[in-house]
DNA sequence: ACCTCACATTGACACTTATCGATTTATTTG
DNA sequence: CAAATAAATCGATAAGTGTCAATGTGAGGT
């Protein structure tokens, strides 16, 4: 079986950021943070995060039905969440299996509550 | 003193929601979570934001020359803040102080990391 | 009353983004 | 090799968003 992995671009290069209630934030922490949560600023995307969080993991096959969008517009969200380090993506045959980053998600939920 | 309490507008009918690795999430749900990460995914609203949690309140006249951009634009994030339900506003006089909401983050914070 | 100040609103503009049809690329199967 | 399939990419379009100058609104101050 040939297994690829596929590449995910992780904007940060930081490997923490402080909550943000812990005062006033730069402009290049803001930026990046704001990349991420762009990145769940769509209820497309929430809804397919959501499905990749609740599988253990779950082929983009499998998304279009349920999410109700094409295929071309599911592969533009599961780019930019990959993008944003939220999922990472296999591909075996065919078909690409997404996971959840739990660490990342940790990271942003560390953010939001210090 | 005149003191007139600013009307906040929370879209959310909800008062929590489930963790996100449960199940598929809602489209209803999807579009409400996604209001509030979309309102904390611009660099200049999070700045605005920070600045506000890092002191008790915060006029709006505080914001501008930190900030950098004009008294409208300002005017535009902070009503964005306000309608996610992350900050709340009371002018006093000529002078609207805001304030974080501190339990709305924490709604969003338990989406993430139950 | 008049002027000043803080903020909201409007209108316009450039830029970004979500969406899908069509096409291309990569992989398995016959 | 050829056909079939999953997904990425391209091109186009409609909708959304950030920004600011100009204007409106309301509360003090003189």
């Amino acid at each position: 079986m040939v297994r690829r992995v596929v590449p995910v671009t992780v904007a940060s290069t930081l490997d923490a950021w402080r909550p943000l209630t812990s005062g006033v934030m730069g402009d290049v922490d803001a930026r990046e943070v704001a990349s991420i949560f762009g990145a769940l600023s769509d209820p497309v995307r929430l809804r397919i995060f959501s499905m990749i969080a609740a599988a253990p993991e779950m082929c983009s096959c499998n998304l279009e039905a349920p999410v109700g969008k094409s295929q071309p517009t599911i592969s533009h969200h599961t780019r930019i969440l990959a993008s944003a380090g939220l999922i990472t993506g296999e591909k075996r045959g065919r078909w690409t299996y997404w996971r959840i980053v739990p660490g990342r998600l940790d990271l942003v939920a560390a953010l939001l509550r210090p």
